[in-house]
DNA sequence: CGACGTATACTCGTAAACGAGTATTCGTGA
DNA sequence: TCACGAATACTCGTTTACGAGTATACGTCG
């Protein structure tokens, strides 16, 4: 039940977090959001920025509140927030917050294409991984204890969850990697084959074709 | 290191996966997905489709193999994957299975926004969220015991991965429901009464505000 | 004091994503 | 048998995303 949002974009959403909290021009949210580290999980492409600006005021969700000049910069456009673009931050919050994601995962089309490589490649790019991982979840984990010192739970908890989900992440393709490490994966050997011949296993060619239209 | 592609789209890592198996036509290649329930994962948008296909084509990945007629039905275009597409798809699934992906997770948004509502609100909407993943879990569960008795497991670890996610994030709302519920998230107090001020407790906003926006 | 690098503040054009619409044909039941 | 709905096979126009480019001002190092 993901509703459909006059400009639908994350970047709207974190332009209409920060400019809740005051005024500003299009430069200062990008700077403000970058001073929080949002760049991280949301890289603020310039481009994106000013068009959904743009939108937004367009949908009256911010509107223009004069411009001020400073020096003899160029002149910039300040924006506030409006009562519908308060209203469909806090809905937006809501959605997010109740309605499990149905997000296209990339790790799950590479599995779904897997089948393409031989078995041992496979493992070895899934130890790259399981590396890569640790790396990222030993580098989270330290930036969250020096945060928590600092900032409120509240705060990190964006964090947390992110470190969560790659120690499962990580879990997981170790759990995979043991088995076809130690051979015990199931039918490795049709695997290994199919690469020379270039052609499945007849019981899978037969249910990969179309056995479940399932209407 | 996620590497800029020609077409960069996972449908386009679709079509070239399907195409991989025998020449066809766009639509064809749609409903092939479809069959295998590729559309779950990732919606077929038809504009999207027809781009994607002569993307593919304009940078070699594809090529034009004739086109035949069936009836009076309209005439469609047969494609046939190249040897630079063959290679296309084998480095970009080596680079899906090696790289853990940092792509925007839409709750993590949600996480950093929640502050905006009452921990009440907050409390309630993961509790919904908590049901809806645990009807999600039990659906995926079932269908994946489904198919385990017709495919080999090769071929349905893409699911097996998509519910250990959803397991981990399940186990992640509940313990901070848990906290919510039962008082000890720390600092609840001052996170309520923000509401009543719609200021920030001193300490966070200079924090948040991170001194670094210089005026 | 002036040249140079960096921060500020955008604009514009390209390219991709998307959804609604169009037109034909096939199968099926009344 | 023929009307009607579902399936086939796209096209086209609108939005949206993006990145490279532009232009000015401020600080600073020699």
């Amino acid at each position: 039940m993901v509703k459909r949002r006059k400009v639908g974009s994350l970047l709207a959403l974190a332009v209409l977090s920060v400019v809740a909290q005051r005024p500003m021009h299009a430069y200062e949210m990008a700077s403000v959001l970058r001073s929080r580290g949002k760049d991280q999980d949301m890289a603020i492409k310039w481009g994106s920025l000013y068009t959904v600006v743009h939108n937004l005021a367009r949908h009256g969700l911010l509107r223009e509140a004069g411009s001020d000049r400073q020096g003899g910069r160029p002149e910039r456009t300040v924006y506030e927030i409006t009562e519908e673009g308060r209203a469909e931050l806090a809905d937006w919050t809501r959605e997010l917050l109740s309605d499990p994601e149905e997000a296209p995962r990339r790790f799950e089309a590479g599995l779904s294409v897997m089948a393409g490589l031989p078995p041992e490649e496979v493992t070895a790019l899934l130890r790259r991984r399981l590396d890569a991982l640790q790396d990222l979840i030993a580098a989270q984990r330290e930036a969250l204890e020096r945060d928590t010192g600092g900032l409120p739970r509240l705060f990190v908890l964006e964090s947390e969850y992110g470190l969560a989900m790659r120690e499962a992440e990580a879990a997981w393709t170790r759990a995979l990697l043991d088995e076809l490490a130690g051979g015990t994966f199931p039918r490795l050997e049709e695997w290994r084959a199919f690469h020379g011949t270039g052609r499945l296993p007849a019981d899978v060619a037969e249910l990969a074709e179309g056995g479940r239209v399932t209407d």
